[in-house]
Order: C-alpha cells, then structure tokens, then sequence
DNA sequence: ATATAATATGAGCCATCACTCATATTCCGG
DNA sequence: CCGGAATATGAGTGATGGCTCATATTATAT
C-alpha cells in the first residue's frame, strides 16, 4: 500500500512552548510564500524564517506540502468564519437583497489577505487535494443550492443544481479575478459598481 | 541591469534537423506535463524523453520555463484557431445566436486537449507573465468588448468595459470549471443544458 | 575537396533540497 | 531536587536538478 505524503502534523504540541514554535512554522510559511514565492519555500529556509532548527520542523510537518496545506486550512478558517456568519443572516431575505449580500461578502472574503489567496489559489492545484479544500467548496455549494431551494417558487429555474453550479462559479470568478487581478476595480465606487454588476447578473438569470 | 529569466529560444533553428529536435522538445515537454505533472518535468528528463542531449536543450532553450513557454504558445495558437474563425461568422449575427455560438466555442477550446490545459492553467501563475498569455487574453477580451459595441443600442447596460469583463469571465470560468473539474458534465445532454444555462445567464444580463 | 558553420553529445560541476539522527536543553510531576 | 518526557538543535547525507563546456558529428558553401 503506497503511501500519500503525509499532511498532518507528526506530534500535537502539548506543551505552550512547542505551540508557539509550530504557529512560527505555519507564519513563516505564509510569509515566505507571499514574499518570496512558492519555488523559494523550502524547509530549510522555512525553519530559517521561523527561527526554528529544521529538526523541529520535521518534528510536527513531515513534509513542506504539510505545512503549505496547514496554511491553506487557516486561511480558509479565517475566511469561513466571515462567511458564514453573513450567509447565516441571509437566509431569511428577500431574493435580491440577499443575492447582493453574497456577492459583497464574496469579494470581502477575497480581500482577508488577497496575496497570500493568491499564492494559495496558485498552489491549491498541487497541495490543494490534501488539504480540506474540498470541504471548503462543498460548504459554500451546499449553501447556496439550499438557498435556492428555499426561493424555488420565485425562480424561473429547472435544474436547481446546475443553477448552483453557474451562479457560485460567476460569482467565485468575478470577485476573484476583480480582486487578484484587476487591482483598479478596488476604488469603493468600483467595487459598488461590480457588485451592482454581479447581482444583476445572477438575478436575471434566477428570474 | 537584472536579467529576467530569459524564455526565447537561443538560437532559430535554421536547418531541417534542428527543427526536429526543437519539435521533440516540446512535444516532449507536453507529454511530461500531461503525464507525468510539473515537478518531474527536469531539463534532463525532457532531453531524455525527446531523444535529445541535455546539451542540444540548452542550445535552444535556456531554461525549464521556457520549454513549458514554448508549449504554452503552441497550445494557445492552436486554439486561438478554432475561436478566431468561430468569432469572425458571429460577428454578423444577430445576439443571441451569437452569444450561444460563444459560448460553444468556449467549451470546443476547453476540449481540444483537457489534459494538457489543465496542467497549463496550473501553471500559468508561475510561467503565464512569460508567455504571452496576456496577448491571449486580451484579444479575446477586445472581441468581446467590439462585439457588444456592435450591439450597444440591444443592450442595457452602461459600462461596456464592465460589461465585457462579466461576461468573459464568467463564460471563461463556466467552461473551464464544467469541463475541467466536472468531468460528469461532458455528456451530450449535460454539455447543451450548460450552453443553455451560460447563453441565458449572458443574455439575460445583457439586456 | 576543404573550410567553416551549424548542430549534437554527455560527463560532470556546483548548488540546493528534503530529511535524519545523535546530542543537548528545557519542562514537569512527584 | 531528581529523573524521565518533551522539545530543540544543526551538521551531515544522499539525491536531484540546472546548466556548462570541451569535443564530436553533420551540413553547406565555395
């Protein structure tokens, strides 16, 4: 049985001390890759960044794909926690206010940390089907297909799944792209503006 | 003056043969790509597989990134092919039949080698600002942005730069997603319920 | 036929990387 | 205060990778 490179942390750091070594771990790694780039993460240079000996960096990630993907998991932490306390509120409003809603929150999410996103976003393909991004994706697919479920008589829709599917992938690549890679559309009247764009997209298509 | 990693070619091959090593490069670069992924795409083991010193490579190339370059150009010219002529016939036509028409030429060009595009699209961050794949982009993104000039008095909608940027991205992003990631969503039926659904999404946001 | 240019070769240099292990230090319970 | 557990250290090993260069082979022009 052929073994995956391993992800998960070697040991749980049970003592204060061995936690704070692991958060610089897991620091560094998100410096280095926003600074420097991917090609520039190796664990040597992490446990330099870290100010940690590569042995104790070998003592809790087994692998730099490891520590990369405990990256992503925290910053998809960050993220969740925005969105979902926003999509829990918008559950109960009207179709349109709501639509507007998710997609602001969208590009608020892009916005944490749009470099380190980036990077991340670059980097999913090769570490990504380690970590839980999977989950992640699921979650917000889950929602929003519940979402139009619970607005089903007011859609002009057959096929409430592949309404999902086109709606969360504009939404996802509109805010994405704007953020990552249109650093001009982030004046607060063109942001305003996108979001008026966006909605009117998804709405004229749910109706 | 600091170099950037140089991505041209060393010297333009002049006689027959050296084309045909330059040929097996990349055809070698490509196979590797698909089949064996990114990381174990060595200049060594690119000359291997061409049948190629690792000395006739650097004739040509200077380095890695210029090979993956190299078959990021050839692939983009292969399908700007297939969507120049599709876009050229539409341009006449009236909306609708030629948003639909689009947006099939946007799955075509997703599936002319999948595989390859996949592994591409991984790596463009890395290798993309060396190629030209912002040309690529760009001419694709004037069309459109022409396209609905040619249209403007159907339209209701303001900003046309705005307006350009929705729709290619979320065509782009559809397409990509549909063919690349779901791959259950390739059967005949399933590929016409997604050009109904993209068509309606664009149109109905067009006007 | 000969000279010159074009093309091809591959052993091997040097840098870097992931990762180990024997040893040292710190912590904590009793 | 002591002894074992937890944690930290970093020199060193083996593998691999990018790339050069001295040399050999093939083509072309005269």
């Amino acid at each position: 049985m052929a073994r995956k490179p391993a992800t998960k942390p070697r040991k749980n750091a049970s003592q204060e001390r061995s936690r704070l070594t692991v958060d610089a771990l897991i620091e560094a790694t998100a410096r280095i890759l926003v600074r420097e780039g991917f090609d520039k993460a190796s664990t040597n240079r992490i446990a330099e960044v870290a100010g940690v000996s590569i042995g104790s960096l070998y003592q809790y990630y087994p692998s730099k794909e490891a520590l990369v993907a405990a990256v992503i998991v925290r910053h998809n932490q960050e993220i969740m926690r925005l969105v979902r306390g926003a999509l829990a509120e918008v559950a109960s409003q009207p179709l349109d206010k709501a639509v507007r809603r998710i997609v602001t929150v969208a590009i608020e999410a892009h916005r944490v940390d749009p470099r380190l996103h980036r990077v991340l976003a670059e980097q999913i393909p090769r570490i990504g089907r380690l970590a839980d991004v999977e989950v992640f994706n699921r979650e917000n697919f889950a929602f929003f297909h519940a979402f139009l479920e619970a607005h089903r008589d007011e859609l002009r829709v057959t096929d409430l799944k592949i309404a999902t599917f086109v709606c969360v992938t504009s939404i996802e690549a509109l805010t994405h792209n704007a953020v990552l890679h249109h650093s001009d559309m982030l004046g607060d009247e063109a942001v305003e503006a996108l979001v008026d764009e966006a909605t009117r997209l998804v709405i004229g298509y749910l109706r």
